[in-house]
RNA sequence: GCCGAUGUAACUCAAUUGGCAGAGUAGUUGAUUUGUAAUCAACAGGUUAUCGGUUCAAAUCCGAUCAUCGGCUCCA
């Protein structure tokens, strides 16, 4: 029997022989450290016995498939430890996730932080003990049995979801033993470093219509020292929060009597304001008209949008003249109104009319997180309306442009297709043309995507792009939306070459998505420390003592002058203090002015990052930093 | 909305478990006049989230409400 190992050697053994043997053959050490095997490309328990020619690469908890076995082993450590500590906690699941592991359990009364402690110390005994993991195997009807003895109700429900002849798997250490697919690690003395992280609620089978039960989330690494760096870069991100930073740097801030509706302070404004120039500037640059339409219209108009019917519970309304009103939480029925609000040639089309809108959302309490989520927030919408034959290279300049927006602050991204959800508005033939144009658009264009089936917006199917920030998690900003059913809801027409009416296809797009939660983003991105030509304050003028106050205020306005967002620090503090004010708030360049300069004209230089970078001529720091600015650069 | 935790000065956090609400930072005033990440001193700052209850006595115990945090669910 032929194996070709990950390296591309070729290894003959007599058949059967299992994994683990393999993994032992090609190093003892390695063998020890093997977590799993990848037989033809499939994951596979070291048990696993290769009884013909395959392809086998031995995984270890430095791959990431490796690792998520290790991490997937420890968390039945945990629900070994949790069922000798609390014996009527019943488990439900405990899979391996991107950072660590959770498991679910149903327990009266919940856990507390204390647990947490109780149940490390008993895990680290489970791994102490040295216990080995034994897999076997039951028919269906007698996993129903054994798990009923057990009294395990979330693991018989599992096991009857699961195809009435299957054969299932369990895997046992012990007194405990676990439902479970596998693979896992031969024995529990093999887990090195682990952490129990948090404690939260889920509901059985991620259904709010289900119980909440309690889970635990951990991790667990190779060694202490990778759990360590992975606890530090924890702590380095919440450093980066901007719901932190925002504060200490002035940005924005929140208030009790207006949950999830943010305040935005003066330098926070700049930031914003800096952000839409450029918006301004590059949708101009595209051939884009903005419109600003009302916050508050008619529920009629609403009901016709189809908007009442589908997120009725998340409005805002009020009433005026004994009419019912509603604050808009989206933007597209009053571009729409502007469309109406003239005949429309084909000679007119694309017509793209932007709007940087405020709508206002009701989100539930619970799901409020400092700009990320918010109720009030601005998009940056832009509605165009378009012939059938122009969808194509409308959606493509779409693309393009959402490119440069992000290219311009070094996001990643990717991106995604949702097709048609349940609840959908127009007919299947609609549906079907729009996710088509959509998908083989992107197929042309060679752009890499995830498809979400179901995921789409009521009135059309979608392309989403999703950043990644600093920390890892994944964020929804622009999104291109194909629209056939607003046109026919209001009726909108433009007359054709041939003279006859025609209906528009719509698009919606956001570029930024929401403004407030970009600049969340873009705070937590560059931690605070914005590209200058983003930066609220681009440059701090320090004297050295108060005798050169007069000579800073000079510098000062010539900076001003320029058109550079500057400021003096006129306090009677040692040149050290201010300079530790100034790196604290982030600001990239500090002017030291003191008689040396004064003399010469000069200013010296210190960056953020460089430190003390000599005098120059305010002339030339002012070039300098006028085309950094210019360009954009960071 | 659901599960869990939290709420004390502008910020970060104490208060020996029910017995006089305190410190550092920031702020103000004064002194100092400084050359690359914290000069010194004084002053001011509070209905302990809010409302109610228990008690001789509540930041502390109990209940309700509000908000925040970690998740879940949701996100047109």
């Amino acid at each position: 029997m032929i194996v070709t190992l990950k390296n591309g050697s070729i290894k003959e053994y007599s058949s059967p022989i299992s994994v683990l043997d393999i993994a032992m053959d090609i190093s003892k050490d390695f063998g020890y450290m093997a977590t799993a095997g990848k037989l033809n490309g499939k994951v596979v328990d070291l048990r696993h016995v290769v009884d013909k020619d395959c392809s086998l690469n031995i995984l270890t908890a430095n791959d990431p498939e490796g690792l998520a076995v290790y991490r997937h082993t420890t968390a039945h450590i945990m629900a070994q430890a949790i069922k000798r500590l609390y014996f009527q906690a019943k488990l439900a699941i405990g899979p391996s996730i991107a950072n660590g592991f959770y498991y679910d359990i149903d327990i009266e009364g919940g856990f507390t932080l204390e647990d947490l402690g109780k149940i490390e110390a008993e895990m680290e005994k489970i791994i102490k003990e040295a216990i080995p993991l034994k897999r076997f195997i039951l028919t269906r009807d007698d996993a129903v049995i054994f798990m009923r003895e057990r009294k395990e109700p979330y693991k018989i429900e599992l096991i009857e979801d699961l195809p009435k002849e299957s054969e299932i798997s369990f895997y046992a250490q012990n007194e405990f033993v676990d439902l479970c697919a596998g693979p896992h690690l031969m024995n529990t003395k093999l887990v090195k470093a682990f952490k129990l992280i948090s404690l939260a609620g889920a509901y059985w089978r991620g259904n709010e219509h289900n119980k909440m039960l309690s889970r635990i989330y951990g991790t667990a690494f190779a060694k202490k020292s990778d759990l360590n760096a992975y606890l530090t870069m924890i702590e380095e991100a919440k450093k980066r929060d901007h719901r932190k930073l925002g504060k200490t740097l002035g940005l924005f801030m929140m208030n009790n009597d207006g949950p999830g509706f943010p305040f935005f302070l003066p330098k926070g404004m700049i930031l914003k304001n800096t952000l839409l120039n450029y918006w301004h500037e590059l949708h101009n640059r595209n051939g884009y008209q903005e419109i600003s339409t009302p916050l508050l219209l008619n529920k009629s108009l609403w009901e016709t949008s189809g908007h009442w019917d589908h997120y009725k519970d998340n409005m805002y309304t009020t009433m005026i003249d004994e009419q019912d009103y509603a604050i808009k939480p989206m933007n597209c029925p009053g571009g729409v109104l502007v469309y109406q609000s003239e005949v429309h040639s084909y000679r007119d089309l694309p017509l793209r009319l932007s709007e940087l809108g405020i709508v206002h959302r009701h989100e539930k309490s619970g799901q409020l997180h400092g700009l990320m989520r918010v109720r009030c927030f601005t998009q940056d919408d832009a509605h165009i309306f378009m012939s059938p034959d122009q969808i194509k290279n409308e959606i493509k300049d779409v693309i393009k442009l959402i490119d440069e927006v992000y290219n311009l602050f070094g996001f990643k991204y990717h991106v995604e297709l949702s097709t048609r959800p349940d609840n959908f508005m127009g007919s299947n033939e609609d549906w079907q043309m729009a996710t088509e144009a959509l998908r083989s658009l992107l197929n042309d264009l060679r752009m890499e995507y995830v498809v979400h089936e179901g995921d789409g917006a009521f009135y059309g199917p979608k392309i989403d792009f999703h950043l990644q920030d600093f920390i890892g998690r994944i964020w929804q900003c622009g999104t291109i939306q194909l629209d056939f059913q607003l046109p026919l809801r209001f009726q909108l027409e433009y007359t054709g070459a041939d003279g006859e009416k025609h209906r528009p296809i719509m698009i919606h797009r956001v570029a930024l998505g929401s403004i407030e939660r970009f600049i969340g983003i873009l705070i937590e991105h560059f931690a605070g420390a914005f590209p200058t030509w983003l930066a609220p304050v681009q440059v701090k003028v320090l004297p050295i003592s108060e005798k050169f106050l007069n000579y800073g205020a000079q510098i000062k306005k010539s900076l001003v002058d320029a058109g550079i967002r500057a400021e003096l620090d006129v306090r009677s503090e040692t040149i050290a203090y201010k300079i530790r004010e100034a790196q604290n708030q982030k600001i990239s360049y500090m002017l030291l002015v003191g008689a040396k300069e004064e003399e010469m004209g000069n200013v010296t230089v210190r960056t953020r990052l460089g430190g003390n970078q000599g005098q120059k001529s305010l002339e030339n720091f002012i070039e300098e930093i006028k085309s950094e600015i210019a360009e954009k650069r960071f």
